[in-house]
DNA sequence: GTGGTCTAGACCACC
DNA sequence: GTGGTCTAGACCACA
């Protein structure tokens, strides 16, 4: 995995993990990777993904059963679906229409962008 | 202006200043407040101001005439649409496209959001 | 290391970082010295150290790996070397040549110097 | 006139007065142009000549009359030649030579370029 | 007046 | 440990 500068490394795993979860690669209530497992995949500081797991535990989306490892929480997906909705709507929206404004884009143009792109992207992997 | 603090002070200063020149509240290649003012208007420290001048220097936003001042470059504002407008067409949309798909949002409902919002903010300010 | 006062130190800074690159006192894709470490080395403040490897990273001579340390950029070196050869031959030359002629020095004569200056110094460090 | 950031305006026009004094365009014991005169020729403050021609004073390059004007000192150019011909040798030569050694320049190579310089710009301007 | 540089010292996030 | 950010305050050259 390719990491950006501009936001701390155990954030984007955080949202690379959300990613796992949306897409059914991690899901149900199975068990996840664990730390070491995650940080050899990823390349990174165990301590690292620890403290992204640390933060996905706050949120309750994987829950840790001492001794035996991390799971996802039974209703992780749809949390982060509900989550990301509020988030996309109340702020991800207005900042993105102002932008278009901006920057001269018109909804009839991104909706052409978006049904090519929804052509070429079918199933989401 | 109030400050995020996700983001260094010097970048928000930055952005703002990107949003100024886009709006015509600083326009055609007039002086820009001097490092001083500006650190006043903010409520920063100068050096944090002069910071974000150095990074808009870089980029040839504004050019600095010595002794004198800062002066908008000449071709400021079209210089920071195609930018960012490069930006959003080939980084920003696609991944709102795929939150639009994971999130279950149809470009129809987008649409809706967009008329109305643009009904309640006829011009930019 | 000494600095002149009529160019800013963290400039001198940067071009003493050059000669050690061009050098190979700094090689490879190592780790360079911590921001703090140089400080010490340069009896300058970090700030200071800082600003170069500011400098550096927009230019990609070195990088950074977060919470690690900074990298010389694989090919820092020959980036250098490409720079400083077209500025040579486009900027000081011809600068050069118009002194030689105001001056009335000839190639020969700065020949033969150059072969004196070759002998007493065989091997650069 | 077009001037350099890298280095104080009116130092910038120091050099490019000795250039005049050089290629005789001012020469023998003549008036030199009014502090006005030449701030309107370069389109600078006339502060910033009169700074240059501070310099030229204490230098004896020129002299003034009061309520006349300046003129070149007598032994103007020869004072000039002599003052950069040693600069040239004992400071600019070594690092024109280390330079040519790091960016692998010979002295053949630098002849070359001499001798083809030299047949386009047969008398200096 | 303008920008530019430097220091000292603090605090923070990150690995 | 690492870099990054910010402040406060000083001093300077320049126009």
């Amino acid at each position: 995995m390719e990491f950006n500068d501009k936001q701390a490394i155990y954030l984007q795993i955080v949202e690379n993990i959300y990613d796992r979860i949306l897409t059914d690669e991690w899901k149900g209530d199975e068990r996840v990777p664990s730390v070491r497992d995650l940080a050899v995949e990823l390349q990174v500081n165990p301590n690292t993904v620890m403290r992204a797991y640390d933060l996905l535990q706050n949120k309750e989306i994987i829950v840790n059963k001492r001794g035996v490892g991390n799971f996802l929480g039974s209703d992780a997906k749809s949390k982060i679906i509900t989550n990301r909705r509020n988030h996309f709507l109340t702020h991800e929206l207005p900042l993105l229409f102002r932008n278009m404004q901006l920057l001269g884009v018109s909804i009839e143009e991104l909706s052409e962008q978006f049904i090519s792109y929804s052509q070429n992207n079918i199933s989401i992997q």
